[in-house]
DNA sequence: TGTACATCAGTGAACGCGCGTTCACTGATGTAC
DNA sequence: TGTACATCAGTGAACGCGCGTTCACTGATGTAC
């Protein structure tokens, strides 16, 4: 094959990237590098003149997931011009659709990637991209649109990056994480749908 | 060694499936073969008399895993002398506590157990026993103290199965397990500590 | 109750496989002049 | 702008390892008489 261009390189990078973040929701970290590299339509070999191991992707690929969903929110944000509340319920209910449990690679990271996250160190940055994601999740999910601004200073209180978060927007989380996983985990059962159901309800009544 | 008697034999066995009821939990399907029989005192070579595969095993461990959690439940069922709704504040108590959170050998199977099912087929019988785990679970949350009797014969009715399930109990399971394997994933920073206590606080509002 | 023999629970080594990672190599790309 | 050379993205084979599973074997257990 020979040598790629930088643009080329770059562009490799972040497809295997992309791919990852979706194949990692997808399997979680049994997914394979001839996988993960041949999604991308390239062989293993390379893969370490752009990443430093499987787990420095889970990394990457974590950062990316959660911009997939920050997307999707800005679609949902979008789509109701700026009517936060509408854009909350339409986005709950595509959370707890049958479509969103049967699609974990193109599905919400906070409960694809729980798992495989779960099994890193405290201190991975895989780890650390998931707490500022499901954070930022939170945020939005509150009364007002939060823009989740990740990068922005400390003001150094203990705990103080999570003093944007309201309770009822992570305790509303919880309740759609829990059904998510739940409706995979019992997938093929008459159980599933009706997860899915009760946690809409359950979203739904205490909202009002 | 020789030849263990019957007893013994079937002793092993026993011990097998209650430590890989609780490896399951902590470590999912990535604990070994080494590891499961070793917990035990035994070497790999004579799993096979006894199990048929280490997928077989995961069906069992799922099953004892949720009798575990029954007898848990019927713990607290005892500690607060037939107060049903005493015990259930409990358990719920238990269920969002850090000791939990940091415990998943001895935890709850519906939350530790969760990934790996999703993996497994959906016709396993890992994944049947667990749909029927978290079905007796979700019945004991209801407000009257179900004994879930997994072995009544189905009246026939599609969906019959989960009848006996409340939306508000599901709707409650969604955000404990929600809570618990988003605490998982987090543990370390400060938003653990809030999921749990949010979740915490969402339960019991919405209980009154 | 004793004895001879069949059974079989558990051992430990071996097998085959797939994995993450390394490495010598290729040849187009990038750069210095 | 052209040329000579260095760089390095990607290949494909190899490496080492650990896994689930198999198998010949051991010797105490179970059984038939």
């Amino acid at each position: 094959m020979g040598r790629a261009s930088r643009a080329q390189a770059a562009e490799h990078r972040d497809q295997i990237v992309a791919a990852a973040s979706r194949l990692f929701r997808e399997q979680g970290s049994e997914v394979t590098l001839v996988e993960l590299t041949g999604a991308v339509g390239l062989t293993t070999g390379g893969f370490y003149r752009q990443f430093k191991s499987k787990d420095a992707l889970l990394g990457e690929a974590t950062a990316h997931a959660f911009e997939d969903l920050r997307a999707l929110l800005d679609g949902f944000e979008a789509a109701h011009h700026g009517d936060h509340s509408a854009a909350r319920a339409a986005f709950i209910d595509y959370y707890l659709s049958p479509e969103h449990r049967d699609d974990a690679a193109h599905g919400c990271p906070a409960s694809g990637l729980n798992a495989t996250i779960s099994r890193q160190p405290a201190d991975s940055q895989a780890r650390q991209r998931y707490v500022q994601g499901v954070q930022g999740l939170a945020s939005w999910l509150g009364p007002t649109p939060s823009t989740a601004d990740q990068h922005s200073p400390s003001n150094g209180g203990p705990g103080a990056e999570t003093a944007q978060v309201s309770d009822d927007a992570l305790g509303a989380l919880c309740t759609m994480v829990g059904a998510l996983v739940l409706a995979r985990a019992t997938n093929g059962s008459a159980l599933s749908e009706r997860i899915l159901t009760s946690a809409h309800t359950s979203l739904v009544t205490e909202d009002d």
